[in-house]
RNA sequence: GAGGGUGUAGCUCAGUCGGUAGAGCACAAGGUUGUGGCCCUUGGGGUCGCGGGUUCAAGUCCCGUCACCCUCCCCA
């Protein structure tokens, strides 16, 4: 019979990774909340034609990314790709807007991408995401902006931020079609993606890390310089704003992103740290999308992270609180080595009760490797061992006890 | 989707010219009949990724396949 394995690009979180995995999600979930974001628990599964409709056709996640399949009842349903769609069709399905206002979003969870593995990439990852809907007041980018930031600083990781502005849909149109002339001057010298991008996706080609394109591209006109008044103002607005936190960022004009709905203010929180996958956190602005999806017209912008991304990055995790590990002498002291555990527990105390069977020796051994800070000897009485020093003291009440083991422990 | 690398004990790895598999660490028991770490002794562990081929004989050579890692592409 043949072992049972993980499918490929699918993972087990365990040991050390599920506490950093922990650490990541609450620490972002404190924050979000912090910001009075709400909590949105989201389908895996969704329509295929939501992320048709949003995410762009053109886009790998949908040309090769996607995990889709039909259901039972016949059903085109996928794996969701990413959050944001799926936040702004619950937003429009459960009447959100009905509510006046705007409503702020945070969710955190698995998504699904058909490709290649490798380190930092699976194809189930997970990511942590915001999203602001209902408001285009450049506050909400620079809250969005600065919350990330908050994030990535107490997790203590070190990131670039790049912002660029991709302008109204209208200052695009013109700015796509100049770019599409300029583009067929170069075509011979752009990459076989880019020769394809440039009619579909032109922006990307702009994108692009080869260096042919880039050189080819390097006089092409930059969207800066299509943009409306309004735009140019909002976008110098941002920058203002940013300076004022004291956050630090790079102007990068040719930062587009990879999804269709974007539009203004997109940014990118990255790292050089961990190979090829450089984008650590990254989001935008997307005041079509709603729209697009079947809502009423509503500005919105978000952002997402890749957990696993941010685990490769967190070297040191909270300390931990010291173990107490409890050892009944022999069989007829198992009941009070059961009661023993329950009062430490009660008390908030990290317990482990020893479930080793075999000589005390052993036991002793185990609880070492448990890295116990104090070992409680249940007997007749109690011996509470200080494991760094190896000093121990009895107690015959279990009042006494906690007395000295609270002092053994901090 | 394209290119490259690696699969031998729980882990890190060695294995010569093809001759029937080893080390260190880890683990277990004992030395200490009620006490971990250091030391000593002893012991348990292998589908040599999987399948096929060549051969008297394959961990070693050949073919296929799977997995992991890296780069590109792309993204979180």
């Amino acid at each position: 019979m043949s072992q049972i394995k993980r499918v490929r690009g699918f993972q087990d979180i365990y040991g050390e990774n599920s506490k950093k995995y922990r650490y990541v999600v609450d620490t972002a979930r404190d924050i979000f909340q912090r910001y009075n974001f709400e909590e949105i628990i989201l389908p895996v599964v969704e329509d295929v034609s939501l992320f048709l409709r949003s995410v762009g056709e053109d886009t790998d996640i949908v040309q090769k990314e996607m995990y889709t399949f039909e259901d039972r009842g016949g059903r085109q349903v996928a794996l969701r790709p990413e959050g944001t769609a799926p936040t702004v069709r619950a937003f429009i399905e459960e009447k959100m807007f009905a509510q006046g206002g705007y409503k702020k979003l945070f969710y955190e969870g698995a998504m699904f991408r058909y490709e290649r593995p490798q380190a930092g990439r699976y194809r189930q990852f997970h990511q942590i995401g915001a999203e602001i809907l209902g408001t285009g007041s450049v506050l909400a980018d620079v809250e969005m902006i600065k919350m990330v930031n908050d994030l990535l600083d107490t997790l203590g990781i070190e990131t670039t931020l790049e912002i660029n502005t991709l302008g109204s849909f209208e200052d695009r149109k013109e700015y796509i079609k100049q770019l599409k002339d300029y583009l067929k001057g170069v075509k011979d010298k752009l990459c076989k993606d880019c020769q394809v991008r440039m009619d579909r996706n032109p922006l990307r080609v702009l994108d692009c890390k080869n260096e042919s394109c880039r050189e080819a591209t390097a006089e092409a006109p930059t969207l800066l310089q299509f943009l409306s008044p309004e735009r140019k103002e909002r976008f110098e607005k941002l920058k203002e704003y940013l300076s004022q936190l004291g956050i630090k960022y790079k102007v990068n004009p040719r930062l587009v992103r990879g999804l269709d709905y974007y539009t203004d203010t997109v940014f990118e929180f990255t790292t050089d740290k961990i190979g090829a996958q450089g984008t650590v956190a990254a989001g935008g602005r997307y005041d079509t999308l709603v729209k697009q999806l079947g809502g009423s017209d509503t500005p919105a912008l978000g952002f997402a992270a890749g957990v696993e991304r941010l685990m490769l990055l967190v070297d040191q995790l909270p300390s931990e609180k010291p173990t107490v590990v409890v050892i009944p002498i022999s069989q007829q002291y198992e009941g009070k080595g059961l009661q023993t555990a329950d009062i430490l527990r009660k008390r908030g105390i990290k317990t482990e009760l020893m479930l080793k069977e075999g000589s005390l020796k052993s036991k002793m051994k185990t609880a070492g490797k448990l890295g116990a800070k104090a070992v409680v000897f249940v007997s007749d009485r109690y011996e509470i061992k200080d494991m760094e020093t190896g000093s121990q003291q009895e107690a015959t009440s279990p009042e006494d006890m906690l007395g000295i083991l609270g002092k053994v422990i901090t």
